[in-house]
DNA sequence: AGCACGCCGACT
DNA sequence: GTCGGCGTGCTC
């Protein structure tokens, strides 16, 4: 009998358990504990001689799996120190339930075929092979594909990819959710002959179980998937690749917060491979790496087949028409009517779901709020819901004020996709219009019934919201307006200039993947302003290098460092007062600065107060290791929340 | 994290 | 009288 540390999926991490055989590091085991038989990993840690022998029970099972490898061990750890989170939580993420259930209908996981193509690159993409290939010799190596939509990024790390599928390992593709879609997968398939294998949250748990033993076993070659497949058992990765590196859904914002592109750059190291960061509007981060000369760079310049990025012009919404109320402003409305006239499609765009943002009582000025969080609900017409977009909260939409009972006193404030639908229709009465958003487009198989309706012409004017920015390449689609360019603008948190040119600069593209002179009108109320300008001009590096020196003049991220303190409770006071306790034990360093404690912008989300603390600090201090020491000495009410955001994305 | 136990408030 | 809220404590 010997003794072995197994971590297990809790808070407390590791438990001593009796083996009769030895396990090897890594090994997958049962263990009773408590009531509950959940499953660990033997850890490579030496057992916890203080405690007693007779607490300690047996292993129930290890079945023959392999191990999970060495580094993905370390990669646990590291992530877990990284973040400040427990091991085990870590953990959990990197296991499933029941990994020994036999499946009835096992999954077939065919390998990729490298050589089932007749692709030919431009010269362009020649050489972004050749660099890619050349770079990917040494083992860890990171480089930026940086190129614009349409410049066929995609077509070249397929061939990198086919190229490290011709060496034993594993090839790991990162995209957001919401890029990991049908079209990309047929892509996939052209290329590859066989579907690669798929991790998302819509797995079904045999789905889940099957993939994740496959790449446990290596049988799965290549896996895509979105920011969680970074944590699944690969026994040896060889490349990974993340598409639209710049997306800030890799941001995991709930249970471990984490940067999935940030951990797939250190999965890449401990793994000792390449990896591919692609983008046509990269992240500041990636950037100022390429400028110090961490990241190589490789870029595609140009687009195919002469296609160019749409003319741009800026809707100065400031003068507005006198008259009801619009939205769209009369330069956008007569590009659209010339588009109709020429039977060219237009694509407005507009980041809102519902029909408006707010709706308030004229006779008492009543905003109608959620009851959970401090926002207002939004108006969603089609439904007869008002929604609260953060908790989910629903209600019908009342005929009186549910304040002062003022019948029909109830206006809706601001526009949402819907009432922009709803003034094209009443503009345009002829014209094929349809409207998207992510309520309406619940099921792949309607987006693509949607998008080959736009292929046959049989769609004048698309009105939709984010759900539109990536996608097919429409070649009739010709116009693209956006309705609020300055909505992501607002809130002032350190990436809504970044964000707002990532996301716009995508919706322009839209009208540019052609042949036929694109156009595009962003309708402002800020024409002046940094991003809109540098939009305009379609100046990327203009943008980039002032974004750059202003986070270098703030010392702001990547050029120091952030961590927010999140401190949550249904008791507001005692969420206050633990959140003034944190801001007061703070250890005082020169080169740290606390700030807050705040109410969270969001001052109550589902029922929580929440107020934040923000540490900053500069690039050298290691400040995991101080905000670990110091939490662990806090006693904090078991009522009480903290977490801790490092690097938060979110100000929420 | 789960899951028990245990102690007080309002309802079939 | 019990049902059920959440505070506390424990799991090798």
């Amino acid at each position: 009998m010997q003794r072995l540390s197994v971590l297990l999926p809790t808070p407390n991490g590791c438990y001593d358990y009796l083996s009769t055989e030895p396990l090897s590091p890594g090994r997958l085991v049962q263990v009773p504990f408590g009531r509950r038989q959940p499953w660990g990993v033997v850890w490579n840690q030496k057992p916890d001689l203080t405690v007693p022998e007779s607490k300690l029970k047996s292993i129930i099972l290890a079945p023959d799996f392999l191990p999970l490898s060495p580094d993905n061990l370390t990669f646990i750890s590291w992530v877990a120190r990284y973040t400040v989170s427990p091991m085990g939580m870590v953990l959990k993420m990197a296991l499933i339930p029941d990994p020994n259930k036999v499946s009835r209908h096992p999954l077939d996981f065919a390998s990729p075929n490298p050589k089932n193509t007749n692709v030919t690159f431009s010269p362009a993409q020649q050489v972004a092979v050749q660099s890619l290939q050349q770079y990917g010799q040494n083992g860890f190596d990171v480089s930026l594909l940086d190129g614009v939509t349409g410049s066929g990024k995609t077509e070249v790390y397929f061939e990198r990819i086919a190229q490290a599928l011709q060496t034993p390992g594993q090839i790991l593709v990162l995209l957001p959710e919401i890029t990991l879609t049908t079209a990309w997968l047929n892509r996939f398939r052209d290329r590859f002959g066989v579907a690669p294998a798929v991790w998302h949250s819509a797995l079904t748990p045999h789905q889940r179980r099957d993939t994740w033993r496959a790449v446990l076993s290596g049988q799965a070659r290549v896996v895509v998937g979105a920011r969680s497949a970074l944590f699944l058992p690969f026994q040896r990765l060889n490349l990974i690749v993340v598409d639209e590196e710049h997306d800030p859904s890799y941001k995991q914002e709930d249970g471990i917060l984490y940067q999935a592109r940030d951990m797939a750059i250190v999965r890449a190291k401990l793994a000792n491979c390449q990896i591919i960061l692609a983008s046509a509007t990269p992240s500041v981060e990636t950037y100022c790496n390429v400028q110090s000369g961490r990241f190589h760079h490789v870029i595609l310049p140009e687009r195919f087949a002469g296609a160019s990025f749409p003319d741009i012009q800026i809707a100065d919404m400031r003068h507005r028409e006198k008259g009801p109320v619009r939205f769209i402003s009369s330069d956008l409305k007569s590009a659209l009517m010339e588009n109709l006239v020429r039977k060219e499609q237009s694509l407005l765009f507009i980041n809102r779901r519902g029909y408006a943002p707010l709706v308030l009582c004229r006779a008492c000025g009543e905003r109608i709020k959620c009851p959970h969080c401090s926002a207002w609900l939004v108006e969603h017409r089609r439904s007869g819901f008002l929604q609260c977009h953060h908790c989910g909260f629903t209600r019908p939409i009342p005929t009186e004020c549910p304040t002062c009972h003022e019948k029909d006193s109830l206006i809706s404030c601001g526009p949402g996709v819907e009432r922009i639908y709803e003034e094209v229709l009443s503009l345009f009465p002829n014209a094929r219009t349809e409207m998207t958003s992510s309520e309406t487009m619940t099921n792949p198989k309607l987006f693509q019934a949607l998008s080959e309706r736009i292929l046959a012409n049989e769609v004048d004017i698309l009105i939709g919201t984010q759900i539109l920015a990536k996608g097919h390449n429409f070649p009739n689609l010709t116009l693209v307006g956006v309705i609020d360019a300055d909505m992501g603008l607002a809130g002032g948190d350190l990436r809504a200039g970044e964000r707002t040119f990532q996301l716009l600069h995508q919706v322009m593209g839209r009208a540019g993947r052609q042949q036929k002179s694109g156009r595009a009108i962003l309708q402002s109320y800020s024409p002046d302003n940094l991003i809109i300008q540098a939009l305009q001009k379609n100046d990327r590096s203009r943008f980039l290098t002032e974004e750059i020196e202003s986070r270098k003049l703030l010392q702001m991220p990547p050029f120091g460092r952030l961590a927010a303190v999140i401190v949550s409770s249904k008791n507001q006071e005692q969420a206050y007062q633990t959140a003034r306790q944190l801001a007061r034990t703070f250890p005082v360093l020169p080169t740290i600065t606390v700030l807050g404690p705040v109410a969270a912008p969001l001052a109550v989300l589902r029922g929580k107060y929440r107020f934040r603390l923000l540490i900053k600090s500069d690039k050298a201090t290691p400040i995991q290791n101080i905000l670990h020491t110091w939490l662990h000495q806090q006693k904090i009410p078991t009522s009480v929340d903290v977490r801790l955001d490092i690097d938060p994305y979110s100000f929420f």
